[in-house]
DNA sequence: CAGAAAATGATTGACGTCCATCAAATTGCA
DNA sequence: TGCAATTTGATGGACGTCAATCATTTTCTG
């Protein structure tokens, strides 16, 4: 009745311990047939291995990485941030972790990452990718060293990961534009979009999406061509400060990218009734402008979660088990009132 | 270097494994002094027990309870749909649930089935409760069983609960008036409210929260008097078809109570432009009716989450561990756009 | 200071798996 | 048929903890 053991399939299967264990260890010297008839006996009691009971055994240490971009970047701070933390948590359970920051968003970069990071000896790593065919090559190797890869917030080509844990771009970009559709409540408007740099697949497809639900829903307002600002605060605050002087057409911002510091700078010290404001990520500066009424809306990611769904994901696949179909990660849509409490400035409570 | 063991601790705190293990699991029969040395030891080598050896040990099961109202709610439907899920995936690592459906809304119905309960042999259980000093009797003789409670959804009285997954209400009423404040563009209109029970403590706080909002930041938007529904659809129909029909000054509804069926029906009966359109919780109704435009906005409190937290929860509370610092449950906004896929519908994909 | 009570140490067998070793049985092939 | 190669079985020691037993040693009490 209660979960059997590798000694009841053993038994089941009409052979000795020891051959069940080849079996599904697969350490070879096994008769075809042997093997036949311990698979049957496997699926027949619904034996499923004891992950507890082998990894106390083994002592199995599970190694696991992320290749996160350098910089200084908020959002990846904040990704960073969450990876310590579970890492922190997770050391009672025998899983270490290192975070290897690279070149931030350089494709030759990310390769040399991942072909001297394969000479480690990890036993999964997740990495913020990119799309692009030179990785293949580091990542088929990686593949043969038996190290299971995801791609994290930013997928890798499909072929070489077992899974991609991030939203879907297309859906954060329509979703910003709904609720800028529906802030304008019918009536006509212009809005000004702000792009990072049109290389930068996520950027792209988030206003690909904005686009499509606007001449979709709402063809009333004018999506204005997006002002290139290489996610830099102070090219931001100055093109936001011109769009709000010299604009007055203008009813909505719409940031694609980060840098969000600049432009929530130019709003606060414009003292006029401001555009309906939405920007992706929150991070400190855009959760305070959340706050001061200075935006209206943030659209999220959820790295916390995601980093989560990393972890689990990872164990599960060096594990080989399956894992319960999880729910796609969609954007978080932040308002002023529902924004959790800021991890970073209040104490750890305690959780009674 | 790795994760010290109990014999560590027992050497490093001069006893024998034997006294050590007497302090850790508190079997008594132990010097004071030695229980200090030990406690000294555990804390110097930063001792944590092996969970997975300890359960392995004693063969634990851990007996977890859900207790949902009974009924056909689509809410509570869904939770339960989560609970199974979940239990399935935890029957492997020695998890046993029931779930137990009680009267619902009733503190005398949630009083008895607590009492019940309490006779059976449980480690831990989830509650959504009720506020209520009736309920203090059952809950403080949960407590002298060993039995860790939590509250679910709505909270139990605070001094005889561990802990309380849920969302704050008053929170998700302000999400909504917030984002019906921001549709409204700056233009006046009235807002219909429906509520299912003025004695239902989340309806009221939602309210609550809506007023202050709208009051704080929306003054040119009217809240009418909520209309009262008791969660009844073919009610919640007829009042919605007279309200769109005979209120034309009416510019958005919220419902703060469930039912959602019939308000859907009747909107979608209504060839005109509609007012806009708040409700809570993604259930099947709610999702179509935003897919089809036919509403424009679900506050959702996200029972999949709020259920995977139970779980965590009740079992760092019965293994006495404490979990990591958890973001708080804020409630999540749902457009057309950022729908996660349905569950239902769709058949269970591989997770690779 | 003796005798009882309390505290400690030492040890052992689970739990389910991994991994290694060695002997025995079965097969293949010349 | 005989010898080697392959396949099996049996076993034992980890891993870290729990839980129990029994023999000692220490402490308390009259």
């Amino acid at each position: 009745m209660p979960n059997p053991t590798l000694s009841d399939v053993a038994q089941a299967a009409g052979v000795s311990y020891a051959t069940a264990d080849r079996v599904i260890n697969n350490r070879g010297n096994v008769a075809q047939k042997s093997i036949e008839k311990v698979r049957e006996a496997v699926t027949r009691l619904d034996y499923v291995r004891n992950v507890a009971a082998a990894n106390l055994s083994r002592k199995r240490v599970y190694r696991l990485a992320f290749l996160i971009p350098k910089g200084t970047n908020a959002f990846f701070n904040r990704i960073k941030h969450h990876i310590a933390s579970v890492a922190e948590q997770m050391s009672v359970e025998n899983v270490s972790v290192d975070v290897f920051e690279v070149s931030a968003f350089s494709v030759d970069g990310l390769s040399d990452s991942i072909s001297e990071f394969g000479q480690l000896d990890f036993d999964g790593v997740a990495i913020v990718g990119l799309q692009s065919e030179s990785l293949e090559g580091p990542l088929v190797d990686l593949r043969s060293r038996g190290v299971k890869v995801i791609g994290l917030v930013s997928d890798l080509p499909r072929e070489h990961r077992a899974a991609y844990i991030g939203i879907d771009n297309i859906v954060a970009g329509r979703t910003a534009a709904r609720m800028t559709g529906l802030a304008h409540a019918g009536q006509a408007g212009a809005i000004q979009t702000f792009v990072g740099s049109m290389d930068a697949r996520d950027h792209t497809e988030r206003l690909d999406g904005f686009r499509a639900v606007v001449s979709e829903d709402y063809p009333q307002l004018d999506v204005l061509e997006p002002i290139l600002t290489k996610d830099d605060p102070s090219f931001l605050y100055a093109q936001t400060t011109k769009v709000l002087t010299r604009a007055p057409n203008v009813t909505a911002l719409y940031n694609v990218g980060a840098g969000n510091s600049g432009l929530v700078a130019a709003i606060g010290n414009q003292p006029a009734k401001r555009p309906f404001c939405v920007v992706h990520e929150l991070v400190a500066h855009s959760r305070q402008a959340l706050i001061d009424g200075h935006i209206d809306l943030v659209i999220d990611q959820r790295p916390d979660i995601e980093v989560n769904r990393a972890f689990t994901m990872l164990r599960a696949l060096i594990d080989g088990r399956d894992l319960p179909p999880l729910p796609d990660l969609m954007p978080t849509i932040y308002v002023r009132d529902n924004l959790p409490a800021d991890p970073l400035n209040q104490k750890t409570k305690d959780q009674n």
